[in-house]
DNA sequence: TAAACTATGCTTAGGTA
DNA sequence: TTACCTAAGCATAGTTT
């Protein structure tokens, strides 16, 4: 009795298929939690049932880390016709062009600042005033969260306009193992990262508690 | 020796992180295909290393699994249909509004940094630093608006994002892992691809002939 | 239809190369 | 990063409840 071998190929028997299809969905859902959770990775899993049936998987959501896939990586296989593929490839070019304006002009204004400060200096006679270093920092840190709030918006520009071009996407007939990372020619800009959230605790109670959605 | 039992939460040493990551990845990717194989079940899955690569494991395709998934059964043309053109048309200027007043933001705090240039200029050498409190709260009181509309903006395009999403998703009933929900879809079509990359040896004749990966 | 049960087969942590 | 080694932890096929 136990465990058999068995050879990987279609299982035959019906109910056999079914069963074995849960017991497996569930641990291929456990590992891939586990891998989340133990690697900070970011998982999505979609899975179709012999039945018809949808599963998922995701951390921090199937949808984000599709989204970040197909956006992050416009250069994957056929994508259902040289119409949809230029119309993506357009939006994504000006989200790209229209990002990068943005963080010009934030950059700019930071360098502004950064002269400000010198002018501020050299007019106290090299020595700093006490307010200088309060409100310089003040500023640029307050700068970055504005540049970091820039950042976030973009992503959802991008993540909207991405999942409105989804309706316009034919099936594509190839996968891909590995890949570049995200953002290809565009580090950071529309990668969206969650490496902090902790997650809850999934050996207690095999709570799936994160990450899945709705 | 031999394995160790270990906590499922994130591994802290960089290294063992990345090693670990490797590793499961390949198992979790060997048990999707068998999955697939042995249940004939379609399976998507993407995976972002800490590293931010990117790879993912399709049957038949990771495109063609999520396409489903988001658009529900494709039966009926799920691409499109005048309700969807309408809701392009719609996305697409809420996107081209959002724009203009993040540009509007940007340009504001521009303005504000010349005032500021401004005013040291003309005090320079004055009373010191009578402008500090000015500069200093209308400074954090311009940024808290810029956050509190950036804020606004974020949601709105989330809002918009969610709709389409839950628009495409709507039509099928849907169950998703572990509470409920349920896609009813079509058992599809099972394109062939083979990997060599990845598996030397996979077991069998079948090996991953059956195709994944690429 | 869904658990529970076991004996194995399989995966993988930790170490080494 | 990838490959190999060992042994213990896990997953699960086939059966029973």
């Amino acid at each position: 009795m136990g465990r058999q071998k068995i050879e990987i190929k279609r299982i035959q028997n019906e109910e056999a298929r079914q069963v074995c299809f849960s017991k497996r969905r569930t641990g291929l859902f456990k590992k891939a939690s586990e891998l989340s959770i133990l690697c900070g990775a970011e998982i999505g899993v979609v899975v179709f049932s012999p039945a018809g049936k949808a599963f998922s998987f995701g951390h921090p959501s199937v949808d984000v880390v599709f989204d970040r896939f197909l956006t992050g990586n416009p250069h994957h296989g056929s994508s259902g016709g040289p119409a949809a593929e230029s119309r993506r490839g357009a939006v994504v070019r000006e989200l790209n062009r229209q990002y990068m304006e943005l963080h010009g002009l934030v950059d700019a204004e930071r360098k502004r600042r950064d002269a400000l400060e010198e002018a501020m200096k050299g007019e106290q006679g090299g020595r700093p005033c006490w307010w200088d270093n309060n409100v310089d920092s003040l500023g640029l840190e307050e700068l970055e969260e504005y540049e970091k709030k820039l950042l976030e918006l973009r992503n959802n520009v991008a993540k909207t306009a991405d999942q409105l071009l989804h309706e316009a996407l034919v099936r594509k007939q190839q996968q891909q193992y590995p890949m570049g990372g995200g953002a290809v020619g565009l580090p950071g800009a529309f990668a969206i990262k969650n490496e902090e959230a902790m997650h809850p605790s999934f050996g207690g109670g095999l709570s799936f508690g994160h990450g899945f959605f709705r």
